[in-house]
Order: structure tokens, then sequence, then C-alpha cells
DNA sequence: TTTAAGATTAAGAATGATTCTTAATTAAGG
DNA sequence: CCTTAATTAAGAATCATTCTTAATCTTAAA
């Protein structure tokens, strides 16, 4: 494994956010004023195809990418943009059971409103 | 309503498949050759925002669109690339039920084995 | 150790989908 | 009709991503 990989591998693995490729090009710059762009998007598909990290495709903006390989669900937060992850196993049987035939895989986006967008609404419309 | 956004709705409307802004810029431009690919995508997103058609956004590849407005879900086969309708209601319900916050909307996109493969592929290993 | 083969990199060009700009054309209302 | 506002065609610009290429780093055998 190169220093590059390495490097772009354990950040994903630190960071709790799910950061874009530009995001993890931007911070690791600093410390390897080398690093090229190009090298951050071919480690990221490669690790994606190795099963290393999961990429997840957002309908709007970059591919975010998560260190959390289990079964799980992305939201994002229509007043403050917040993109977090939902903790509900429940919608993968859901969908099998309702779908039918053969689910290979799929990709769920959400938006909603997160708890403190929702908190901050209820106390102004009081 | 101009031709061009006419000539797009209706295209949209009386086509069953889900097609691409190029697409229908390609099946129209043979009857309008004046036709540009950025009125296309003008109209095709002022639709969507006027709630007349629905937008699809596929994890590879171009955004197509939609004329049936009512929720229903999209899903890819792996094998043939065939892109189609679900329809699953329940689904809706248990991400409503599982996320337990405020759900605005979201997009769900399902990789499977179409019932053609499906049939082929067992038909092949027997 | 050299050295040759293979992999990986940095840099930036190329691509694909989409949006934006601008000048010209068209539609709609008085 | 005539004016004004909206819409178009054409192509430039943008954004995320992939590709190309030459240079650099590994590695393993000579």
């Amino acid at each position: 494994m190169t220093q590059q990989r390495k490097a772009i591998f354990e950040l994903i693995q630190r960071e709790c956010r799910h950061l874009t490729a530009e995001e993890i090009y931007a911070t690791l710059h600093e410390t390897m004023p080398h690093l090229a762009l190009g090298t951050v998007y071919r480690n990221l598909r490669l690790m994606e195809q190795a099963g290393e990290i999961r990429r997840i495709v957002v309908a709007e903006g970059s591919d975010r990418f998560d260190k959390n390989l289990s079964p799980h669900e992305h939201a994002t937060c229509i007043e403050c943009g917040s993109f977090f992850d939902l903790d509900a196993p429940e919608i993968r049987a859901a969908i099998e059971r309702s779908v039918g035939i053969s689910v290979v895989s799929y990709r769920l986006e959400v938006d909603c409103l997160c708890e403190a967008c929702k908190k901050r609404q209820q106390a102004q419309s009081v």
C-alpha cells in the first residue's frame, strides 16, 4: 500500500463525517503537497472496488465515502444541509419483501429535517 | 406554452420508457431540426419544478424523466440494464416508520435481476 | 548493488452531463 | 401592428470525474 493510499484510507477511518474526494484532497494536501486530486479519485475507486470503503452517490454534488460497510442509510437535512447516517435495518427487509424480485443492492437517500433543525423550527413557531 | 416545451412534454407522456434529456433531444430533433439540447434541459428543469414531470437521479449516467407523479420506485437490471418502475407502496411507509424523523422526500434506486434475465439464468443453469 | 519490469504517481488534458450567456426570435397584450 | 417580455439556438462555461502520459518509486531477480 502506497503512502498516498494509506493516508486516504486512514483519513476516512478517522473522520466521522462522510467526506468528498475534494475534501479528502484539501485535507491531505496540507501535509502532502505533492498529492494530486486524480490520485485521490483513483484510490477511492480502487478501495471501493476492493470493498474497503463504501461510495455514497448523492443526488446533488459530489459522491461521498463511508468507512462503515455494514448496511445502513443516509439522510440530508433540507435546512442545514448536514449529511448523516440512519440506522434503520427494517428498510432493507421492507424493500426486499416489497420488490419481490432479486434485489442485488440499492441506494436510498432521504431528505429530512434533522433533530436540531426541527427543534429550532418548533421553538420559533411558539 | 411554446412549441418546444409542448413537444418535450408530450413525448414524455406518450413514451412508457424513462427517457434521458439526450434521448428526448435525439428523438425530437428529427422533426424539429432547430431544437437545441439546452432548451430540452431547461424545459425539463422547469417542468420538474412545476411538478409536471418527475426527475429520477440515477447513480450512473444521466437523469431520467417520468410522467408518473404518484409515489413509486425504480429499478435497474444488472444484467440487461433495463430501467423500470416498481410498484411497492409499503416501502415509503417502512422508510417513514424506520427513520422516525420528518421525511420530506427520498430517492431509492434498486439494482436487481429482472424477471426475463432471472428466467434466462435459471434456464442456463439446468 | 545494478537493473529491468511493473505499479503508482503528479499534472493536466479530456469527458460527460448539465447549466449559463448572449444575441436573435417568438409570443402575447394593448 | 407594435412593444415588451419570455423563450430560443448556439455554443461557452462549469463541475465532478476519468484518462493519458511521462516521471518516479518498488521489487525482485541477476
